[in-house]
DNA sequence: CATGAATGAGCATTCATTCAT
DNA sequence: AATGAATGAATGCTCATTCAT
């Protein structure tokens, strides 16, 4: 349905505008339509349900983590570095935009069962950009040779995610990106003394 | 309120299975009643109202995990062992309760901010079970003594919890337990080559 | 049932407490029985149901109306000095207990339409007494022979009650008996210059 | 909220109705509904709750009744004439409209004390009405000089009530018309002999 | 007589979606 | 394309009454 039309934009960020500063469930389509400034039925013409405006904007919203990623790791040389680099752009990324940050750490999370196996779908995309660097690494001897590569993805995933949710639920009060360098040395190096 | 009646674990017990089986939002409570074999009203002699079962619910089981856990690390002498120890008693317990695993790790997320900022008020126990191992293992030199604390217990949970639930949302199709040992080396020794 | 127990006029005036503090859809049954100092269960060997409570407590009181009132007006002459008499004691009554007043003119006309229909019937006797003085009046010559007497009777009775109920809706904040000599007046009077 | 609209007016037609024929504890918003031929939600978008059905129900019938009674006193000489006319008026109107009297005399009087006070703050236009022909009578010398204002004004009010009320009890079987000029006479002399 | 744990029927309100204009 | 009035399904909780003890 009509990506290209301004209003899709437009209807996807009122719902992160909305979300955030209500909350997944006092998200009403009509509230939506209110601030994105179009009618209720207006949002139906740009997407098939409410439950398609939430995916869209995981989608839209992921696709650009991965995107803005990928591009910043291109050039660099080792693993290691990389992951460092996309440690740093995730929390940037997140840092820069509050309302995004409640949205996709906390709100979305509400949604039920099978949203969430959706946005599992999308977040694929993020999950094999993972999966690149620690193969890299893997392959020029950087890490471990044994590593488990579901494993070692869902450590690096699990562990952003949960200190990113920690940080919006305490209301982002701290600096996130300050976090990038040790929260990267502890994956690559452990809590244990080499 | 009387938690010492049979009937208080009897509906307890019946709201993981209805929720396990039906997902969150279809756990009405004349469902959990039926399930518990009382009538509706009886229900409110033993909770407040609707989110109070829920509380408590995760206040029951999650306490359990805690209790089993410092049973079972109490002996043990480091650090090291104490925290694979603990990984593998929180993918057992998962693993013995399939119905306990899906309501944890998948439906109770979907409840609301103020219910879910009340469980993570009942999940302090267990991050200040990680907080004493962690500090112990700094203390005897296991673990580096630069380690940032909040920061090492977010990677320790995070990584868990997405392993977690990443194991649920396959259908627990493959063995949880088999997962403890690399994980634990995941997080003590990070992936880098030593 | 059991009207000689001490227990009956116990639960009677339990009743005409928590209706009075908590107004009468707040005066659950297991509310009075508390008031009342007995367990729930005990209120149905004594009163039928709920209802039979309410038109119990209304018979009670009312009849202690009705017997204060003729026990009064026995010994006056006049069908005039007993009109006023009647007002005065009326009033006097409702002044000397607010929760009763508050019960009688506000809380219990609440009650649906069949409770109101045999507090009417409870409510004859007193209109009785009302027709026996008019009628005496109007053989003594002291009211016109023309006299409509039901509609003397209500308008005797509708005024009295409109007054103490305003009172009441006051919180009973000026004094009614006050107001027996000038409603007399009206009503032996009319509003018109004689 | 859009008062104009037909469905405004068509839902308050189908309160009374419902409500006559049901009775106040059977007025349920979906046979409201029902009766008004609308959706149940459709109610919500001209009401803000059943509570505000009932005092914009109250509201237009009783403007109803202060308009048209104060249209039909304009024209008239004198405040006893204008009283009779106020009586004949009202008693009229219930006549005419048997559901209303139903409504109005017996079924929301079982409405809580806090509809109820907020019911009486609309009988203000009525009582005021009654304050204005008293006043008057006063001023041009027909009624009494020393009148309590307070007292004339629920002597009038108390008594048109409860003689609607009685005849609605009695299923409006005979003429509620016919007592006007006997009640009229009642309240201007008296049951005394002048 | 007395208890009080257990029962279970009943209802106002919200909100995603449609469709006539 | 855009509108927004109308729809109607779906559910947590209360409380009068019972009855086993």
């Amino acid at each position: 349905m009509n990506k290209n039309r301004p209003k899709y934009k437009q209807i996807i960020d009122a719902a992160v505008i909305v979300i955030a500063e209500n909350g997944y469930h006092q998200a009403q389509v009509s509230r939506i339509a209110k601030q994105a400034g179009v009618a209720d039925g207006t949002i139906y013409l740009y997407f098939k349900n409410k439950e398609d405006i939430l995916i869209s904007l995981f989608h839209e919203k992921m696709g650009y983590f991965v995107e803005k990623i990928e591009e910043e790791i291109k050039g660099i040389d080792t693993a290691t570095q990389k992951l460092l680099v996309m440690v740093e752009k995730h929390f940037e990324i997140l840092s820069e935009d509050r309302h995004l940050a409640i949205v996709t750490q906390l709100e979305l999370r509400q949604s039920n069962k099978e949203l969430r196996h959706r946005i599992n779908d999308v977040l694929r995309g993020y999950l094999n950009l993972i999966d690149e660097i620690m193969t890299e690494g893997i392959a020029s001897g950087e890490f471990r040779p044994d590593l488990n590569l579901r494993l070692a993805r869902q450590t690096v995933f699990g562990t952003i995610d949960e200190i990113a949710t920690t940080w919006v639920m305490n209301e982002q009060k701290y600096s996130l990106t300050d976090l990038a360098k040790p929260v990267h040395e502890l994956l690559v190096g452990g809590c244990g003394k080499s």
